[in-house]
DNA sequence: GTAAGTACGTACAAAAAGGTAAGTACCCAT
DNA sequence: ATGGGTACTTACCTTTTTGTACGTACTTAC
């Protein structure tokens, strides 16, 4: 006979909890928008300070106005990042990061890093390849 | 006068050592490999050993064959992944990660981990922002 | 013999991401 | 008064990504 292991908390609970192998699952939307490429590389100037719009806008090589706004909403979403609009004109709004979103911020520049640090290992790997 | 900074490396130079903010570095690439969604969970899952094809696809939630196939492919280019094929029939082919491949897998778990360990904080932001 | 599993490649279609250009409403510098 | 900057939004279009379904060549289980 089967042992019967009790089921301590329901799939439900788990998926709240946490299970990213599992299609349904919400933490598979944060994983999206944290490791977006113009989320992630948000996140990453955002560790060094406050940035206006603009700035951060200047300092992300590539990144079009529309792109980054959608981002920056979808970060705000998840309580990431901290939006502050001055009542002026022309605009003036200022992005910061939560408690919560310096805690990812540090995980995603991490890897980010690595990547950075480790690239000449990488194009290695690259041309004994084609080799 | 301004006084004139000497330049220690060219532009490439930069480049090739790293830059995530500018658009033409390698490290874009490499990072949308990474981060990519199977890519990152492939990664995870062989943290844990050597894995078949077939069980990486039932490991992995809501991975088509096809998707598999090439996000295994990207990061076997860049030297994070080993494959085996073993010339049998059926096929019988083992993926592995190589110490480069032991390296990003690491920080790509952590951030993994971070997420799933805080998704009920940031589900919190949610229902907040919602309120 | 019939169905299922193995590890893919390929063709086609759908969906998502991304780019471009324009508009807004007002300020400042030339 | 003309041009540029600010922080976006919207519409439209292109590119990229992803899914679906099928084929392969052979084995094992029923």
């Amino acid at each position: 006979m089967k042992p019967k292991i009790p089921v301590p908390e329901t799939l439900t609970d788990q998926l709240r909890r946490g299970a990213l192998m599992a299609t349904e699952c919400p933490s598979r939307d944060v994983l999206k928008h944290v490791t977006s490429r113009w989320g992630m590389l948000s996140l990453i100037v955002l560790l060094d300070g406050t940035h206006r719009f603009s700035e951060l806008r200047r300092k992300i090589g590539g990144v079009s106005e529309k792109m980054l706004a959608q981002s920056l909403q979808a970060l705000e979403g998840d309580g990431f990042i901290l939006r502050k609009s001055l009542p002026v004109v022309p605009p003036h709004v200022e992005y910061s990061l939560t408690p919560l979103g310096v805690e990812v911020a540090v995980q995603v520049r991490q890897l980010g890093d690595w990547i950075e640090l480790n690239l000449s290992r990488v194009l290695q790997a690259h041309v004994q390849r084609a080799a």
